[in-house]
RNA sequence: CGGGGUGUAGCGCAGCUCGGUAGCGCGCGCCGUUCGGGACGGCGAGGUCAUGGGUUCAAAUCCCGUCACCCCGACCA
């Protein structure tokens, strides 16, 4: 992309009244924009990255055997009512509204309840079972708060997956792929070092949820580590969780951190309240056991932009850069500027994402520009650097840099 | 939802205490000089001072209400 076509500019201040980092360093770089409190849109280079985590997830969740769908976002009342989550008082960041006829429908902050009531339709037998859904779905949430930039807002991206199963051995065990797939996303998305699988409260059927909690100190949570033993615990289930494991409190490393995933067992509770039952092999009625995986989509990026930026501004990983490459060129040579335009068809011709400062600037403002927007790799061409038939490559992330003629510098960018 | 703070040009801010009809920096447009770390000079465009009401000869400024935004807390599948 060229960025004398990109709509979006940076700027060096950020709003007045944004002080969460990775607000401030996305709305300055041109990545997101603010509509109202906890509600931002996301801009070319911004999606860029919301797809690439996207991508990421999708290549981990298919190899475990689910199935790419999406829900809608206006919901029904009466499948609430069945589990009793249509009341404010069980649920408090509902958003309501009416359609015309007056008939009462609910903006998704949640699809569980309609996910098991469209399965009712298609699971009938046992022989229907496993099955495993998901989706990236956009939730509203009512908060009472927003806060923290993209990392807790009323209207957020979310993958959520589902998994049926016949017997509660069955769920157990895709649950454990599930973590194991987890893991690798994280690991790709470059925060897999500081992501923990934390017990937390809320399973229906199990004593402890799992919670994927990534050391963050602009996260909401607090959980304890004990790296010798792997084990983290949330601090709201601390009590609990010492007894039950029996581990001794001063072992434990207290941290702060992010909820990037959260997983649920929900054992055969939430498909029994709903009616969704199958004929298992003896010709009998059986109750289905659910299961339920979420990860933050808009929530990760937040993180990663808070854990990774340095004084300059962004770091991305390369996995999930918005391009792997910024080209600069600099001065008016028209030999430079044509062999600036010749490397960037070349760069991109061989399927590497560059962008490609094509625009009249100055050389400090290009350089702050790429450094600012966090790509990986920054190549700079100049009347300079012609003369000796040489590129100049920038790593964003250490700012190693090195001069290389054009054939050891694809060599690099591979 | 409780407490606190802030709304003035696209962005960041000053002006408000002590009322007299709005200013600075960045950005934007044109001209010239510059051109490897956010250049410089000249000219110029751009504002219902969040909003509704009140006080006053006169309100960005004082008073009351409302809305929005931010922070702390509570909340958080």
């Amino acid at each position: 992309m060229r960025l004398s076509q990109l709509f979006t500019k940076t700027v060096r201040d950020a709003p007045g009244g944004e002080v969460s980092k990775n607000a401030q360093l996305l709305i300055r770089a041109g990545f997101v924009y603010k509509e109202m409190a906890g509600v931002y849109a996301y801009l070319p280079l911004g999606l860029r990255v919301i797809e690439k985590i996207k991508q990421i997830v999708r290549e981990e969740m298919n190899p475990i055997d689910s199935q790419e769908i999406i829900m809608t976002s206006l919901q029904r009342k009466e499948i609430w009512e069945q589990t009793g989550r249509w009341s404010d008082e069980t649920v408090d960041i509902w958003f309501k509204t009416k359609l015309k006829d007056e008939t009462e429908v609910g903006l998704g902050w949640s699809h569980e309840e309609p996910i098991v009531e469209m399965l009712k339709q298609y699971v009938q037998s046992y022989k229907d079972l496993p099955l495993s859904v998901y989706q990236f779905q956009t939730k509203l949430r009512n908060e009472l708060r927003a806060k923290s930039g993209i990392m807790r807002g009323r209207e957020f991206v979310m993958k959520d997956m589902y998994s049926l199963h016949s017997s509660a051995e069955d769920l157990e065990a895709y649950y454990n792929r599930a973590i194991e797939a987890y893991r690798r996303i994280y690991a790709r998305l470059g925060i897999g070092d500081d992501t923990y699988v934390t017990f937390a409260s809320g399973g229906a059927f199990t004593k402890f949820s799992h919670e994927f909690q990534t050391i963050c100190d602009a996260g909401e949570d607090v959980i304890y580590l004990h790296r010798g033993r792997n084990i983290a615990i949330n601090e709201e289930v601390i009590d609990d969780a010492v007894a039950e494991m029996g581990i001794n409190r001063d072992e434990l490393e207290k941290v702060k951190t992010a909820e990037v995933g959260n997983i649920f067992n929900f054992g055969s509770q939430k498909t029994d309240d709903m009616g969704l039952r199958f004929t298992d092999a003896n010709g009998n009625q059986a109750s289905a056991y659910l299961g339920s995986y979420g990860i933050g989509i808009t929530r990760v990026m937040g993180v990663v932009v808070e854990k990774l930026a340095d004084e300059k501004g962004i770091v991305w990983p390369e996995a999930i850069a918005p391009a792997k490459v910024y080209l600069i060129r600099l001065g008016d040579n028209e030999a430079v500027m044509r062999h600036a335009d010749e490397l960037y068809a070349t760069l991109t011709g061989r399927g590497i994402e560059v962008l490609y400062d094509d625009r009249d600037l100055r050389a400090g403002q290009k350089f702050a520009d790429a450094e600012l927007m966090g790509i990986p790799y920054r190549v700079t061409i100049s009347d300079r650097l012609e003369a000796d038939n040489k590129f100049e490559l920038v790593v964003r992330q250490n700012g190693v840099q090195e001069l290389l003629t054009q054939d050891e510098l694809l060599a690099k960018l591979g």
